[in-house]
DNA sequence: CCTTGACCCTCCAGTGGCTGGAAGGATTAG
DNA sequence: CTAATCCTTCCAGCCACTGGAGGGTCAAGG
């Protein structure tokens, strides 16, 4: 198989395949006229990538995600810490981002959007921090990331 | 004021203050020894700026929220919008991290963890997709970003 | 045999928003 | 005077691609 038909069947751009062989996370054959000669091996590993990027584990942990998968003497263990890990950090993400959501969700719905200049969403951003004790009611938002 | 004091006083790193001002979102003056000198209205902008991101908005959009800021003839209704778009593209990352999140904890608490090689994850990971009109029961996420 | 078009290759640069570090000048406390 | 703490600029790196330039290869049609 040539890069265009993995590309279709693992459902990813050509661009990444050649970007996770650059990483060391594929190693196809390669052709006399030099293409890349996919293997269904290579294939079934492109979609395990495919799958794992998308559930957002890094690179990083694709790479041991694989190697596991490649070692019959694996502990399951070790490929549950990574998940776990992982799902908490994506918990996290979430938090920040319905923080982030409930602030600016309440800045928009205070804004009237007409065309005059007065508008809560700036008053917001350009408050002088309230003083202790006495939380505005607005932006109770983290500034996480 | 000079950048360590600004910094402590806006909440951010002097490194990102540098960076803002190279990115033409603040313009502080220099001391005749070349150290920026900060007036009181840079800092009210960068911890306008902190918010700002804090609440998710991008570079662009606090550029463009500043000269909101900054035009009394401006209109609510473009602030509105704005943040109205934001907080769109807040509810899709979390949806899209929800979506992650339930795959992997579904296959989390599926996995014994155990010293054994046999593995729900990996086993999920590695799946030929299942025949159409047949999903698995498992890895129901979408692949967005 | 030649052309056309669809492939494929490599290499380089850019994305966003910082962050770290090197190398050096300015200021301040002791 | 010295040492510590500031400040400066510039360059490199992060992550995971993505776009594009410039060129080689291959299969089909004329």
């Amino acid at each position: 198989m040539n890069i265009g038909e993995v590309a279709t069947r693992a459902g990813l751009p050509a661009k990444t395949i050649r970007y996770y062989e650059e990483v060391g996370l594929i190693r196809p054959r390669r052709d006399p006229n030099g293409y890349r000669a996919f293997s269904d091996a290579d294939l079934h590993r492109l979609a395990f990538l495919g799958r794992a990027r998308g559930l957002g584990f890094s690179i990083e942990d694709c790479r041991t995600l694989l190697s596991l998968y490649d070692d019959p003497g694996r502990a399951a263990a070790d490929v549950r810490r990574i998940a776990a890990v992982h799902l908490e950090q994506i918990d996290a993400r979430i938090a920040a981002l319905q923080g982030m959501r409930a602030t600016l969700s309440e800045l928009v719905s205070s804004c009237a959007g007409d065309n005059r200049p007065d508008c809560p969403i700036l008053r917001d951003l350009a408050r002088t921090d309230p003083p202790d004790g006495a939380p505005s009611p607005l932006s109770p938002a983290a500034r996480p990331r």
